[in-house]
DNA sequence: AGGAAAGATTGATATTAGTCAAAGAAACAG
DNA sequence: CTGTTTCTTTGACTAATATCAATCTTTCCT
């Protein structure tokens, strides 16, 4: 794996919510003070409760977002991946981290330390205005976890996750299951065991789980049953 | 209720992560571009899915910031109160408003427009950095309440719900609460009726809810059974 | 004050998801 | 290729929460 930036990755970096934004000059100069860095699996970038010091980009690889409890357990917040930031947004509360992160495959990322990001907000306030968007993106994104984990059932994250990987949006397809089964149950906040058994459940709605590998008879279909609402309670009187 | 920011309402805005770092003189024109808003109990700030049109800082009241389904089931994603600002990221989205807004009790605001903060950003970098340090605290706010939904019970979320209202952090205390049942109920992610439940449950452990007050016999207690765990699974191997 | 409307509690029951244990499959090492 | 380890699925059972209906309370209106 490469230590350094080439034509692809700069490609990919441009359309990146981050630093999408930034012009040319500005972006390279960024780059100069950042590093490539190549892990494996398994590996920790940072821990929860450390001062922070980075954020990232993933160029390859999967990376989980996580939270530990004093007794050591552990609720993924996020799962990121390619072409994916995390942390800036703990860059600018200038403490400590609040989530650990750990790569969950061979990974390679671009490493932005926390100087580098800030200087260049305070030189310049188009890259501020880009970071502003690309946290608030973050932040649409947790809203909508926090929706889906109030309003919907196990079995509808996990079709939603499904559909979140299809290359299409109607008729067939086949996609990979991106990480590990325990992996994905605590991505959607459900046991392993009630993950298998959503598998079972969802043969209903045509969807098989093979391997590592799942076939979707029918992703509107799938949509259907992952839209379908399941009380009609706390709501907004009409 | 006034139509104007005056010397309390300056103090106030001076301790908000969104403007509390921005220099006077920054902060005054700012304001010179905003405007107070009075809204009755029920009246809508912003509608989901809406162009974005402004931020807001609580000055008095409550306003819960929601997400509707296509059948109008309501997910709470939270509740705002004095001090406390919403909005700002979706400015910097610039695109729509990705939840909706309402004042559940009579309220007074500040609302400042868009093109306001936006230009503020642009001008000043020193801004652009406090208003990252604010979103960041709303994102480190949203992991931490889907850490809650994934790890604990309703019951003891619940309890955490009361323990931030508590004016101590030990021995006995008596507080109010601060709205609805239902908006409670649909805060916290589970239904009244588990809140009623709740309630009940959590004499045990010496909290006695009368009508709109919560007496607790020992803050320690309650905070002991609230950080209490319920499983070990989707643990990290050690 | 009196009565309707809204909000809150309680009870009975159903559904969902977690727990613990065991069996089955896949991955891996020698 | 074979045993070992790890991951995954299944089964039986339990716990938590939702649902639906009934009742009780509070609020609010005139």
């Amino acid at each position: 794996m490469s230590e350094y930036v080439d034509e692809v990755d700069l490609e990919l970096l441009r359309n990146t919510a981050l630093l999408g934004g930034l012009r040319s000059e500005l972006l390279l100069s960024l780059l100069q003070n950042s590093r490539v860095q190549n892990v494996a699996s398994g590996e920790v970038l940072f821990t929860q409760d450390t001062p922070v010091t980075a954020c990232y980009i993933v160029f390859d690889g999967w990376v989980k977002v996580f939270r530990l409890t004093r007794v050591g357990i552990e609720t993924i917040v996020h799962v990121f991946s390619r072409g994916q930031s995390f942390a800036e947004a703990a860059v600018f509360s200038m403490g400590n981290y609040p989530v650990s992160a750990e790569a969950v495959t061979n990974s390679r990322l671009l490493q932005i330390p926390s100087s580098v990001l800030l200087k260049s907000v305070e030189s310049d306030p188009e890259i501020a205005l880009s970071m502003l968007e690309s946290t608030s993106r973050h932040l649409h994104d947790l809203v909508r976890q926090i929706e889906q984990l109030k309003t919907k059932s196990g079995i509808q994250r996990v079709a939603r996750f499904f559909i979140s990987l299809c290359p299409v949006d109607q008729g067939p397809c086949t996609i990979g299951l991106p990480y590990d089964k325990n992996l994905i149950a605590g991505r959607l906040g459900i046991k392993p065991e009630s993950l298998s058994r959503a598998f079972v459940r969802l043969r209903d709605v045509g969807v098989h789980v093979h391997n590592y590998a799942a076939e979707i008879e029918s992703v509107e279909e799938l949509q259907k049953y992952a839209n379908s609402e399941r009380s009609e309670s706390w709501v907004a009187k009409q």
